[in-house]
DNA sequence: CTGTTTACTTAACAGTGTTAACCTGAGTTT
DNA sequence: AAACTCAGGTTAACACTGTTAAGTAAACAG
């Protein structure tokens, strides 16, 4: 194993294990067996580190998406396992998920916009699914691009209320990822067909 | 104004003005024009420092919200109120709206989990109209509290979206929210009442 | 044997949160 | 008035942080 990826590894380890406080270049290195500076020889800084992180986990988030894909279900189910896959991973991997959204592109003005917007390439997936249903019409929306954000963006804050501990005590995870999952996929389907 | 409120002031200022990267404990005493070991008198640490910051806007937040609070008003237009209240409130003070969310109780873990709560404060608003409509029969919930825990963090979510700069380009921010509203109440409405 | 490149290290800079110890002036007690 | 207490600061220091410039030792090329 290269020490590229040996870093990459030992950093991931620590940001998950220890949170994003720990991880410091010191201490990766130190784990690593290699001074702090060595990093610098694959990073330019520890800002291009985290991104090489942050794009594995999207990369990870993407893979766990595409395994529920199955066009030969229904258009419904669809959307439904796709929502559910996506809580689950953010459930399964709160860390993993959380760098995705945890640099602000505003703190980062080095890097390109478009690194950012790689979370897209998830995000697609969901298009693709309302595409087809347009394609079949089974559904009529009038812009399969706003709409699949619209989800997304609903999937997310729902899932990002429970990594934050947000969620009263009172309220079982399950019963409110089901609500919710309830919630956005008929305020997604009520949109414009006849009920 | 006493140190305190200085401080407290200042915080904000850089915070909302520079980021949260810049606002370290010695750049907020030169600016209070006292020693970094000052704001010790006043705040245990800059978590605690941070806490009471957290706390301001969650204060503004509910102010914002409780300012479109009308019972005269119908339940659905209410709805539709407040959830447009919460996203004009957190694209207009984005900063401010952000350090709400930022810190993470696992990551603070000498405070009590309750300050972190404390976000239902504006939460509750939300659950008292829903439980209106429930009383007065416009809607049949099975559970106030999950219900309104749902749609604040699909609302959330449709702001961090915007927030963290993840929206397509291509995607205006306008009709993107009024969609994402449209969905969030439907979704809500329809589960219950028969159409 | 020399020159160059690769892969790393050492030393240092400027900054960080935080603590312990100290000072200074105002108010209170004797 | 002299002594004591104490709030409201200060200075100095510790152990850390990201990052850079310069140096080094081994491998390889001609």
């Amino acid at each position: 194993m290269s020490l590229r990826e040996e870093i990459l590894e030992v950093s991931k380890d620590i940001l998950i294990k220890d949170g994003f406080g720990k991880m410091s270049m010191r201490r990766i290195a130190r784990r690593a067996d290699v001074t702090a500076t060595s990093i610098y020889l694959y990073f330019r800084n520890k800002d291009d580190l985290l991104l090489a992180l942050i794009q594995e986990s999207i990369d990870d988030l993407k893979e766990a998406l595409e395994e529920v894909v199955d066009p030969s279900k229904d258009f419904i189910q669809q959307l439904e396992d796709m929502a559910r896959a996506y809580i689950r991973f953010a459930l399964d991997h709160p860390r993993e998920y959380e760098i995705i959204y945890m640099v602000r592109p505003e703190e980062m003005p080095k890097y390109p916009r478009e690194k950012f917007n790689e979370v897209r390439s998830a995000y697609e997936l969901l298009a693709d699914i309302i595409d087809r249903g347009k394609q079949e019409n089974i559904i009529d929306v009038d812009d399969p691009l706003i709409s699949a954000y619209t989800i997304w963006a609903q999937i997310h804050g729902v899932v990002s209320v429970m990594l934050n501990k947000r969620l009263d005590t009172r309220v079982p995870r399950e019963k409110f990822t089901d609500q919710a999952v309830d919630h956005i996929i008929k305020g997604f389907i009520i949109q414009k067909t006849p009920v």
